[in-house]
DNA sequence: CTAGTTGCAAAGAGTTTGCATGGCG
DNA sequence: CGCCATGCAAACTCTTTGCAACTAG
């Protein structure tokens, strides 16, 4: 992989292991922006910005664009090893990569990887010649919590 | 359905016209906009913003939040007859109400209907607590005729 | 020394809100 | 007359760009 002179900076370095830490959740560049500043090691936003880019240009991070309660933005998560960029090459052969299932009560988003999806971008281009890009992909809907709140007292 | 006095103005039923004209194809605000300029009724940015989201939240229209060439916007899309309302109140029971493919290329929205997607619902509500509103997820991905033409001429 | 990085400030793009005007019942 | 739709302008949010200072090799 190409790996330009000067390339791991400290703050290269930092916002790259603080998404891979946190194993495929989302966050925004507001939220990296802020961590880093609570642990004291501020980063200016133009500079997350800049190296998110680089990092999904590259393909160790994926970049959402999500509805939120305060209208959209971006969401980055660490892209593992396996739904990289290759993944690209492939993805009519029928990645594994997982989708996600967003709350629309609480806005949780969670991941969703199960048999039935694991094969549908497969089953899908077989059978409509259309390749699913699972990691654009959003389920909608209402989630576990939000169900049994629901249930114990109506809305 | 309620329908508040005064609702139906020129405006607010160009509006819906045009879109459902439009046959499931999304448009973004400026676009329509910039319709009803171009055919000498324009409508403001702002009440075309505010028609859309009654439409929205009436059912009658689905938004979606999409990634462009240059930056991200909404688009709206008019909701069809089989996919609306109703299908909130069987969601859990495994609707057999069918699934959107969405060619990031062309735009073009196919419906998608197969054995695999119709349990599916169900299937995730089992083994993820999760109920799944089939009528706002959206598969995003490229349809056969944009795979076709990237074959022929590679990006 | 040189090339690349950083981050403030300002520009952009899309969306929402405030408010005065105007149309329709 | 009274209510609500309309749309201009301004506010807001998120993102990108310009540019001068800075850092690492």
């Amino acid at each position: 992989m190409k790996r330009p002179t000067g390339y791991n900076t400290k703050q290269s370095q930092a916002i790259l292991d603080y998404i891979a830490s946190l194993g495929g959740s989302h966050v925004t560049v507001g939220q990296i922006a802020g961590h880093f500043e609570s642990i004291g090691f501020p980063i200016g936003l133009t500079t997350v910005y800049r190296h998110l880019d680089k990092l999904v240009r590259s393909g160790r991070a994926r970049r959402y664009i999500m509805e939120g309660v305060s209208g959209s933005c971006y969401q980055y998560e660490y892209a593992e090893e396996d739904i990289g960029v290759d993944v690209h090459a492939r993805a009519h052969e029928g990645s594994a990569g997982h989708f996600h299932l967003k709350c629309e009560d609480c806005g949780a988003l969670l991941h969703l990887q199960c048999e039935v999806l694991s094969g549908l971008p497969k089953r899908v281009y077989e059978e409509h010649s259309f390749r699913i890009d699972a990691s654009k992909t959003v389920f909608y809907g209402k989630c576990a919590d939000c169900l049994s709140r629901d249930a114990e007292r109506p809305p």
